[in-house]
DNA sequence: CAGTGGTCTAGACCACGGG
DNA sequence: CCGTGGTCTAGACCACTGT
């Protein structure tokens, strides 16, 4: 099989069920076999238990002990939960990172979020993507709490690959760039306590954005 | 070596290495290597291996490629990270259980810190960690996001294992049973913003005084 | 009691890092 | 360039599930 680029087999067998447990191509509530899939990436069980396991951290597949590993749903309900953790961890990364910013990285989001605006009218998902990831680290960047950042990561990643598929609303373009520009005001007047607030309403707009092209992605 | 009781080997391996390096038995910064691990337990490098990736999920352990395992820093920084990330999957956990409540659970409370308060005054840690585990799992039983549930059972138990080698400051305990009610109280109230307030405050004094009690075995 | 899940072995192999 | 880290193999084995 294609084993062949660098990666650990454990990595690629990895990032290839959870693209294929995103798009449906795996339907939801199907039986993860051991040997099944080590047939078919050409594989002993050790690397495919790995991933499974992994999977099964980031909450794409249940196992209960000696039935194996099932695909959740990926449904709205599953969206919203790892909304909610990702949510949490950017607000608490962005409340340690307050004491330590400085001018110039206001500056920074302000010329991110202009780049935003520009690409915002000719619709440029994965560029848009990139650059709200950007803005969002660049806020966090000061966060002392690794623990936190590394959840932080793996849900960002996951709502990421989710965003791939689903796409933006065409109205949610102009509310990134204005919510960033909120965040950006809080900021500079030192809110602490609207810092929060605005994080929570800015991924609470996301999720509803993503929750509403998921479920027109769906009915197709 | 002693793998004779029913768990997998890298679950033991896991629990043991975890207890030595909160106790400091393993001391920070220490190199931790496949080969001596597998030797010492007596197992071959995968259950090792399998191990030391948890244990580094957790955070207890930092991993450079092809530079192995380190234990990390278990400091005062280290442990406001675990209660931070612990205490936003608890406001998480309140906030989405409070649709689902009944009154009876509400009593169930109650009957739980009656029970603490009975037991404070005889100082004994472990009963009273147990009841504090029921009592914020029974704040938290409805909530429908697993995933979140997860992050907080990892860190709770971490936490625990903690507390366990440094014990309670001894005016913490009436404030427990103190905020406790707070909580309560602003259950029945149905007031949803103050909960989370009094959830962050609940978990910062737990917080402090965990701090307090390591500086002081620390420094013994 | 057959089938499968879950784990472990005892090495082998390659890639990288540091002297 | 040697040592070690990191991964994988190709089975074996036991525990548990469900028919």
């Amino acid at each position: 099989m294609s084993m062949n680029v660098g990666l650990p087999a454990y990595e690629q067998i990895r990032e290839i069920l959870r693209e294929e447990i995103i798009t449906g191509e795996i339907p939801s509530g199907t039986n993860l076999k051991k040997a099944e899939l080590a047939d078919r990436f050409g594989v002993s069980p050790m690397p495919v238990r790995e991933a499974l396991q992994w999977l099964k951290g980031e909450g794409l597949v249940s196992a209960l002990p000696h039935r194996g590993y099932k695909v959740i749903s990926i449904d709205e309900d599953f969206i919203r939960n790892i909304f909610e953790v990702r949510t949490a961890m950017e607000e608490l990364l962005a409340r340690n990172s307050i004491p330590h910013r400085a001018d110039s990285d206001i500056d920074k989001l302000i010329a991110i979020n202009e780049k935003i605006a520009a690409l915002s009218n000719h619709e440029q998902l994965n560029e848009i993507v990139s650059l709200d990831k950007l803005f969002h680290t660049t806020l966090y960047q000061y966060s002392t709490n690794p623990i936190a950042s590394e959840i932080y990561e793996k849900y960002r990643a996951l709502i990421y690959t989710l965003r791939k598929n689903c796409g933006f609303s065409s109205n949610r373009l102009a509310e990134i760039t204005d919510q960033h520009s909120e965040i950006i005001d809080s900021i500079m007047k030192g809110n602490e306590g609207d810092l929060e607030k605005l994080i929570r309403k800015h991924k609470n707009g996301a999720m509803d954005d993503l929750l509403q092209r998921f479920k027109i992605a769906q009915s197709i």
